[in-house]
DNA sequence: CATGGTAA
DNA sequence: TTACCATGG
């Protein structure tokens, strides 16, 4: 579930966009297993059973990332995705921790079903929902053809998204968790699509959702601390790495704590309590010094009709007509935002003289 | 989540 | 236009 900075940031470090102009012409890191993950809990019947083609495997990530991407292009973003590789470590325990949640998730849904709890059974099916090795793989052979990048993480990909943006290859990374902060992206973008309204759980209301972008600097600089300090407090409120946090410190604690005493390390151990031994400083260098590649080359390339076609219509039973009008507004959105935009300077410069 | 049709 | 709703695979 990754850090919640929510209730941390101030109004003056984000900015909400009314629109994804602002973004025209930028480079966009999107977290890649964050998207897939969200339009595969998302993208359900009513009864909570996923998109699936005809053999029985799972679409709705593969439709989701499909139009969600050309809407991007079309607002003249230049996406790429980054996918998680090896989890560190120091994850092990909370992806044991999600497996479980996921299987007592995937029983109550039986249940559900059993008893004919429509509601109930959609939200078990979205909590049991797991990603598999197989629909990230499709995923990446999608990408392919639309002519979109994607780069494999060594480990965290909200790890190498930062490290993207850091370098200044990519404007801002785009996820709905809080972590590429951590990892220390300078620019972080939320609620990345342009249709606004989401479906409030258990709920029968809706609620605008804007895109947003969130400035570190502009967040530790209104914070008053560093970092470093930003790291502890997600660290006392509890990251992927000790999912718990400290008992009874909440934003406000964490916050007084740090700027109080100045680093985790030097709070009163009176302070700090965890039902199990956390590493503060291993975690704390995690997110330091992750472990990110620069072995990436970023390209947009024309999307290929054909290839998209035999991914979506041939291998998963999309229908045709639909995916070809998305592939010619892909298309044009293409031409129009991207091509031959992707050299260097110094490569214009040999080009055109 | 996103599209596309229909109704206002 | 905009809002709603059923459907997508």
């Amino acid at each position: 579930m990754g850090v919640n900075l929510k209730d941390l940031i101030p109004p003056e470090a984000k900015v909400v966009l009314d629109d994804l102009r602002v973004l025209r012409g930028k480079i966009v890191v999107v977290d890649g297993y964050n998207a897939l993950y969200q339009f595969l809990a998302a993208i359900r019947g009513p009864d909570g059973s996923p998109l699936m083609d005809s053999s029985g495997r799972i679409t709705s990530h593969l439709s989701g990332l499909f139009y969600r991407t050309i809407n991007l292009v079309e607002e003249g973003i230049k996406p790429v995705y980054v996918f998680d590789g090896n989890p560190p470590e120091l994850k092990i325990k909370e992806l044991e921790r999600r497996k479980a949640l996921r299987e007592e998730a995937a029983k109550k849904y039986e249940e559900a079903v059993k008893e004919g709890d429509l509601e109930a059974a959609r939200r078990y099916a979205m909590m049991s929902s797991k990603l598999t090795s197989d629909m990230v793989e499709e995923a990446k052979r999608l990408l392919k053809v639309m002519g979109i990048p994607w780069v494999q993480a060594p480990a965290e990909g909200e790890a190498q998204a930062a490290f993207m943006v850091r370098r200044g290859d990519a404007y801002a990374s785009a996820s709905q968790d809080y972590d590429s902060l951590l990892f220390g992206s300078p620019r972080l973008v939320r609620n990345l699509t342009i249709s606004g309204k989401r479906k409030l759980p258990r709920k029968d209301a809706y609620v605008e959702v804007k895109p947003e972008v969130i400035e570190l600097s502009k967040l530790t600089e209104k914070l008053g601390i560093t970092r470093e300090q930003l790291i502890d407090i997600g660290i006392l409120l509890g990251t992927d790495y000790n999912p718990e946090g400290f008992e009874g410190i909440g934003p406000k604690t964490a916050l007084t704590l740090i700027r109080t005493y100045g680093s985790i390390e030097k709070i009163p151990k009176g302070y700090l309590r965890t039902r199990e031994e956390v590493d503060v400083v291993k975690i704390k260098n995690y997110f330091l010094h992750p472990p990110v590649t620069a072995e990436y080359k970023l390209e947009w390339i024309e999307p290929d009709q054909k290839g998209i076609v035999e991914v979506l219509v041939k291998d998963h039973d999309f229908n045709e007509e639909r995916v070809k009008n998305a592939v010619e507004r892909l298309s044009k959105a293409y031409k129009e935002f991207l091509k031959g935009r992707q050299l260097g300077l110094d490569q214009w410069f040999k080009k055109s003289s």
